[in-house]
DNA sequence: CTACTTTCTTGTCAAATGACAAGCAATCTT
DNA sequence: AAGATTGCTTGTCATTTGACAAGAAAGTAG
């Protein structure tokens, strides 16, 4: 009923610690589970229990800053985990929404599995800190591109690195996520197109 | 020759699972280290293998962005984790410099040894995690403090929630931490004061 | 004390971005 | 098909911020 994904196995192998029989013993614990287009892996104000790694389609997750403005703080596409991490492994409730922004099919397990693991599996808590570790790293890096980059310069990388986001996420999405108004990034892009980009 | 702090005892107790007699155990294995002003706890290209939580003093990390400018990444104040966690868990090179503002004490824990505990100790693994997350959540409100609230908004909230930076760092370092240039920085001081604040 | 260096402030001007409003195009609904 | 909704673009204008340069203030060394 459940066959394990290749791309689970796959992803897992990815750790230089973890061998190709440890990564089907994971991935074997995983689930199949589909979204569909605009329903929420996680809503503000519950408790994120679901540690995802999705097959395909799109997701975003986003908050609302004082003014209640939405805010997008990231996007997820195919063969990344989505889930989050303060509310996740602290247990408390989400101040974030993640929202299939169309119909997504991934693979999760819960905190309580998940934490199982890290208690059998010593090569698996290296691999579940390795993930801390990078969206620190990347978050971090997205840190610096708002400080001395100009919005110009986020969009143009943000659409050389990650092309998909801009056929799926819409304008105002992209935008806040790149910390300015929908209006701006308008403006940009006709610059860019411009330029002949 | 090295009586443990009663400050690092206290910093584990912290968190939940650990006990006293755990607590006490961890912060046997830290060792005293002193920074004078200006030393470098870590420096660009070279390995973090210090894990150090402050006793008195202030640090700054800093690293350079493409044109070659200093962005203050973080400032540590006593009690806080001195680390940086990309290069000490994945044993790469910083790209990050760690200094010394001033005089320092800390006591300090390596790589190898602070694995150890993470073997030894399930507990003390919950802590790292928990270290780990929390520099990913405040990570995210900074993120959010960028894309949301102006620089003169971040600057009041930095004086109100860590008003020993203002005594501490320069204005040059504050202002590369909020985002912006000094000369913006001593504007916004100017406009606060007639406010009068 | 004086010269030097560093740090902070201020002036002027230009560029980037936001706020707000209107318009257009595509899609959805009935 | 008509109307409504949503997403994107554009215009106008104000505000924020940066770049650059000069000056004031404070600390450091001789």
């Amino acid at each position: 009923m459940n066959q394990p994904s290749p791309l689970l196995t796959q992803f897992f192998q990815q750790h230089p610690a973890i061998t190709p029989p440890k990564a089907g013993e994971i991935a074997a614990l995983f689930i199949r589970k589909e979204f569909s287009k605009n329903t929420f892996l996680l809503s503000e104000g519950k408790v994120n229990d679901d540690y995802v790694l999705l097959e395909c389609g799109f997701m975003r997750a986003y908050t609302y800053d004082l003014d209640g403005n939405e805010v997008t703080t990231g996007f997820y596409g195919a063969g990344q985990l989505v889930f989050e991490p303060s509310s996740f492994f602290n247990r408390t409730p989400s101040k974030e929404n993640i929202q299939a922004i169309n119909d997504c099919v991934g693979w999760h397990i819960t905190f309580e599995q998940l934490n199982h693991l890290f208690h059998l599996l010593p090569e698996f808590r290296e691999f579940g800190r390795s993930i801390l570790v990078k969206g620190l790293t990347s978050l971090k890096q997205r840190m610096l591109s708002m400080i001395n980059e100009t919005a110009e310069e986020r969009y143009s990388r943000l659409m050389q690195s990650n092309p998909e986001i801009m056929q799926q996420a819409s304008l105002k999405h992209i935008a806040s996520y790149l910390g300015i108004t929908d209006t701006s990034l308008s403006r940009i892009r006709k610059e860019l197109s411009k330029k002949g980009m």
